[in-house]
DNA sequence: TTGGTATATTGTCATATTCGAATATAAATA
DNA sequence: TATTTATATTCGAATATGACAATATACCAA
């Protein structure tokens, strides 16, 4: 059983990830380096919302900011949080596929929604 | 780029493994069965605590329940979710150990935090 | 049926997250 | 220097989340 302090530190990572516009810049981000005004256009997002998203994922270590003249390069820092992606799209298709078999069936007549 | 749609879904899953104790709890679950009051001793937390972070797994078809007598059995329903744990852990470690270097240098003169 | 043990749900409050609007900063250019 | 373009930060309001206490439900045994 690992500590307590390493499964917050883990579920802050996951946080991070859990939200669906940093999914969209994070995907925008999966074959290299972008820049803000490329990611504001990609997906839609306001500016702002779109820079505040980015300082987060900088804040975690999650990307790297290189200015390259009046522009900002954002880039993934580790490509295993694509990996980390990618399993859980596995999981979720999956899940979907095999939905509304056993997974929440009722057990006795526990109110178990 | 996918949709909309799936990007909500996505962070969905990943905001219910975001979580300090359900990690805890899932990490217990990692081999096999495992029923609420065992759960509430190996993890300290409380019983009614235990059930509401099973309920929320649950409804998002993470883990599944089975009721055997007066107990109820969780367990995981897709190892999947197991990598994808062990890969952010992944993910963590490389960044703690790979820390304080280039990771938050500021850009150009900017806040960049 | 009564009591006891195991698990689930609800209500409430404190805290955290998210977004848009407004504003600030940096670099390029006139 | 003044202006424009690119990006970042701050503030405030709406909403979501998490924890505990209290209570409800299910099953078992006497």
């Amino acid at each position: 059983m690992k500590n307590h302090e390493f499964y917050c530190l883990h579920s802050d990572l996951c946080k991070t990830l859990a939200n669906p516009k940093r999914q969209l810049i994070l995907d925008a981000l999966r074959n290299g380096e972008v820049t803000v005004g490329d990611l504001v256009n990609q997906t839609g997002i306001p500016q702002a919302n779109v820079s505040q998203h980015l300082s987060i994922l900088r804040n975690k270590g999650i990307v790297v900011a290189r200015r390259h003249g009046s522009r900002v390069n954002y880039s993934i820092t580790n490509p295993k949080i694509i990996k980390a992606f990618d399993l859980i799209s596995e999981v979720l298709n999956e899940s979907l596929a095999g939905q509304s078999r056993t997974v929440n069936k009722a057990v006795g007549k526990t109110h178990l929604a």
